[in-house]
DNA sequence: GACATGACGGCAG
DNA sequence: CCTGCCGCCATGT
């Protein structure tokens, strides 16, 4: 893969919308994908962009955790719930169910 | 120009 | 097992 022919933001929002539905991601493995995995806050900071002006399924990254940390960014702090649970995904306690199970690693799956 | 903060993560205690 | 501190880059005050 190559890394770094773009803006490091141009490249989460990439990775971002190859997320499959009903998957999600965590920050530090995009920043790891990204070959930038010490700063996985530059990723919430590009996704906190992304969302402002792309379309960006950006509720599909969450924290290591599987924590929707991110929630209170959106339209609403229900939006990003009900995206993900429109997807198949439970949250409960703004916490991904399954998170290990629904993980989706960029530089594993999108190798 | 410097300090503090933030959608995080890893390591040490 | 849980809590705390540090690192990293960019933005805001």
């Amino acid at each position: 893969m190559l890394i770094n022919n773009e803006s490091f933001f141009e490249q989460v929002y990439e990775v971002t919308k190859l997320i499959p539905k009903g998957r999600v991601t965590s920050y530090g493995a995009i920043a790891a994908y990204l070959g930038t995995k010490q700063s996985a806050r530059m990723v919430g900071w590009a996704l906190h962009s992304t969302t402002a002006h792309h379309h960006i399924p950006a509720h599909r990254v969450v924290n290591r955790n599987g924590l929707l940390t991110g929630k209170h960014h959106f339209s609403s702090p229900e939006a990003m719930e009900q995206l993900l649970a429109a997807e198949g995904i439970e949250v409960q306690n703004n916490q991904v169910q399954d998170f290990d199970k629904l993980f989706w690693d960029p530089s594993k799956e999108l190798l």
